[in-house]
DNA sequence: TGTACATCAGTGAACGCGCGTTCACTGATGTAC
DNA sequence: TGTACATCAGTGAACGCGCGTTCACTGATGTAC
C-alpha cells in the first residue's frame, strides 16, 4: 500500500479540485474560476494549488476537458436507459439535452453550453482543448443520426441544442418550457424521421 | 449655442464610452469589460467614468443595450439591400446572421451571441436588459416569418443563429464557411417556404 | 465689449480590495536499519 | 518491532499587480453685469 496510495491520495485531491473547477467553470465561464474559490470547494487552502497545476491557465483547460468529459459520461447513461425504453437515440439526446433537467443544472450540464462564447477566447493551449470539445460534442451527435441524414445535419443540430439551452437559461423560469418544447420539436421534426409519430 | 452644444459635448463623450463598452463587451464578453481600458478606447482617463455612470454594473447593463441596438440596426440596413434585391426577408437574415462577415466582425456583431451564457449571469438589473436583447431577437425574427409559420419558431431560429455562429468561432477559420453553409441551409430548408428553390 | 465669476467635463494621483502566485514551514506517511 | 530519518501533500502568511472607485484639482466654456 506505499507507493499505489501515496499517489491515490494525490490523485484524490487532483479530482476534486477539476471537479470543483469544472462546476465553477459551467456556472461562472472562464471569469468565474477563482483559484482560492476552486480550492474552497475542494476542501483545501490555496496555498497548495500550484502543487497539482502550473497556472490558473493550466486548471482552466484541465477543467473544460474534464467538464467535458463528465457531461458525455452521465448524457451517455441517460440516453442507454431512454434507449433501452424503445426511443431512438437522437430523440433521446435531443430530449434529453433540451430537457428543464439540463438546463437547470446549471454546474453540472454540458460545457459547450456553459462557456458558448468563452471557448472561442483565451491562450491557444486552451482554445485547442475548447475545440476539442466542440468535436466531440458533433461526433457524438453524429454518431446518433440515423443513416442517410445529410452529412453537416450533427454541426446544425449541435448549434441549435446550445443555442436552445443558452436562450432558455435566460428566460424566466415560466417560459423556459415553452422554448424547450419549440426546440424538441423542431429538431425532432426535422432529424428524426426513425419514430416520427410514435409519441 | 449654450445649453445645447453643452450637452451635446457629453452626451459625445456619454456615446464614444458606450460605443467602447460595446465593442470590448462583444469581444471578451462581460469579464473582459474594464472600466481604464474602455475610458483609454473612447479617448478619455478612467477618472472621468463616474461622472457618466454609476458604477461598472451600469455601464455593462447600458452596453449590452447599446450593443444590441447597434447590432439590430445594422442588420436592418443590410436586410433592407438583400429584400430590394428580391430575397425573401427570412433568407436574407438567415444569410447575413450567418455570413462570414458578421462572424468574423467580433466586436460589432449581434450581442447575444457574443454574450451567450454571460447574459444569464449577473445582477438582476443587468439579467433585465439581457432578456430584453433575448426578447428583441425573437420578435426581430418573428416579424419576417412567412404568415402561418408555427408559433415559437422564431425562437427556435433565434437559438440556431446564436448557436451556429458561437460555433462557427470556435472553428478554426479553414471550417467556418462549411459550418455556416450548413447552417444556412438547414434553416432555409425548414423555414423559408416563400422562395425554396429559388437559388 | 470687456472683466469677474460660476459651471462643468475631464485629469491624474491615490486608496482598498481581491486575485494569482510564491515560499518557508508543518504534520503525516513511508523507508532504512 | 522500534527508532531515526526522508518524503510529500498541504498550510497560511506574504507579495505584487490590476481593477473599481474616489477626490482634489485644472482648464475650458458659459453667464452676469
Amino acid at each position: 500500500m506505499s507507493n499505489d496510495l501515496k499517489q491515490t491520495r494525490r490523485q484524490q485531491s487532483h479530482e476534486r479540485i477539476l471537479d470543483a473547477a469544472a462546476r465553477a467553470l459551467c456556472r461562472d465561464g472562464y471569469a468565474g474560476l477563482g483559484v482560492a474559490n476552486v480550492m474552497k470547494e475542494a476542501g483545501l487552502t490555496h496555498g497548495g494549488f500550484y502543487a497539482h497545476f502550473d497556472s490558473r491557465e493550466a486548471l482552466l483547460a484541465e477543467a473544460v476537458e474534464h467538464a467535458g468529459m463528465r457531461s458525455m459520461a452521465r448524457m451517455r447513461e441517460r440516453l442507454a436507459r431512454r434507449v433501452d425504453e424503445g426511443i431512438s437515440p437522437l430523440r433521446a439526446l435531443i430530449e434529453e439535452y433540451l430537457s428543464d433537467t439540463h438546463v437547470n443544472a446549471l454546474d453540472a450540464g454540458c460545457p459547450v453550453a456553459a462557456l458558448g462564447p468563452d471557448l472561442g477566447r483565451g491562450e491557444t493551449a486552451l482554445r485547442g482543448v475548447a475545440l476539442g470539445r466542440v468535436q466531440h460534442l458533433v461526433a457524438a451527435i453524429a454518431r446518433l443520426l440515423p443513416p442517410g441524414s445529410a452529412p453537416g445535419a450533427a454541426q446544425v443540430i449541435a448549434a441549435t441544442l446550445v443555442g436552445s439551452v443558452q436562450l432558455a437559461r435566460v428566460l424566466p423560469e415560466t417560459d423556459r418550457e415553452a422554448m424547450l418544447q419549440n426546440a424538441r420539436a423542431s429538431l425532432l421534426a426535422q432529424f428524426d424521421h426513425a419514430d416520427v409519430g410514435a409519441h
